[in-house]
DNA sequence: CATGCTTGGATAGTGACACTTCCCAAGGAG
DNA sequence: CTCCTTGGGAAGTGTCACTATCCAAGCATG
């Protein structure tokens, strides 16, 4: 396949994927001369999830390359794999250490985990930036005035065990690594926005239920 | 408070903050005279919902006073401000009516929602920005060629289902309008990078439950 | 009264980012 | 031989959220 025709495929433009390619997002095709490379399906099928990655998950160049240099190291185990790549997708930004409303939100995740009995979470703690971005985003919430306690957050949270297990049930369905790497990644910045957008579609029923319609 | 206090109880640059007066993010203060204006606890309160707006739910400046609009206009009923505010937040982009994708996208979530028994969201139907959007998400993850049928999404739309129920709740124990309008928002823009952080985190705790912390 | 601060208002500039345009030299096709 | 396509790289574009700078008008202090 040529540049033109995964570039048709794709329906991205040629510059865009000679962007990719310089950016190190896309592997290069295989050169059959020096004005000819040649591309294949796996090529397609990566263009399409740096598509998905940058402009669903809106997922900068950077860390998308981060992302995707740990999905294709078969050097690591699955999930050491797992974790590096989707600890590289980007976060809400780190707590601000000088806030008091950092502290109490630290108190109020830890007492959430501790309710929960999610020991392995605990253990992690802090060295997950994904426990990191809850602590800010828990203090935001606080900081404005929100009720954001562990009470408020443990049924949310138990829901969200549910989900997990059934992801990773999903996951458990593919045969390779990395198969099942690509599609934790796509999960997070693909499935996630799914989830949200059936939440607020929830919201919506649930008011119309309640309310009415108009 | 005058706008250097109001910068400095923020932590909004002055500089930043003349800029939303002059956006319209932001009311003007009580003019006092020519070179003094005086701002109160309900600036300092919008200026962080702005803030949390912008920077945490990335919403550009544009969508953000759309929203606020919404959230001020005391003309509309509770359940159409709602719905008009929550409706100004940027979404995913709209599906392309073009793609083939697109159309196995909306069969198969119309088959979703037949089987919930949703029948508020069928007969809103693409009408709700929220809609379109999971009918463009689900068409990109067909597009990677990733399982998302009515199969795989009814059991996480029952879970989305019970947060929404929650949502509704938390926000009857508000007495104004406004302050649930404003809670809304600050939930969709704030609670649901909450929600994502506990899936996620969830997702490390079952992993770890699953296959050791290593 | 002089000095130095803050304020509101406006304009232009900045930096990040995701492209996109332009140009070139090397093939290959007719 | 000529025209078109290809890959590759440098430079430009558009957007967006600020940010820097300037200005004239107060107000506060010595």
């Amino acid at each position: 396949m040529r540049l033109s025709e995964l570039s048709a495929r794709s329906g991205v433009s040629t510059a865009t994927i000679k962007y990719y390619l310089r950016e190190g997002l896309l592997a290069p095709g295989r050169q059959l001369n020096a004005t000819t490379a040649d591309y294949d399906e796996t090529h397609l099928r990566r263009l399409r999830l740096v598509r998905a990655l940058i402009q669903v998950g809106r997922v900068p160049v950077a860390s998308a390359r981060e992302v995707l240099k740990h999905v294709d190291d078969e050097s690591l185990g699955r999930t050491i794999r797992l974790g590096a790549a989707l600890w590289a997708l980007p976060q809400a930004p780190d707590p601000d250490e000088e806030d008091p409303a950092t502290a109490a939100a630290a108190a109020e995740v830890e007492r959430l985990l501790r309710t929960l009995g999610w020991e392995a979470a605990r253990e992690i703690g802090a060295l997950s930036p994904v426990h990191r971005s809850l602590v800010a985003l828990v203090a935001t919430q606080i900081r404005l005035g929100y009720p954001c306690d562990a009470e408020t957050m443990a049924p949310y949270a138990e829901l969200m065990r549910q989900a997990a297990a059934r992801d990773l049930d999903r996951m458990e369905t593919y045969e390779s690594d990395t198969e099942m790497v690509e599609s934790a990644v796509s999960s997070a910045v693909l499935f996630e926005p799914v989830l949200r957008a059936l939440h607020r579609l929830a919201q919506e029923e649930e008011s119309a239920r309640r309310y009415g319609l108009e």
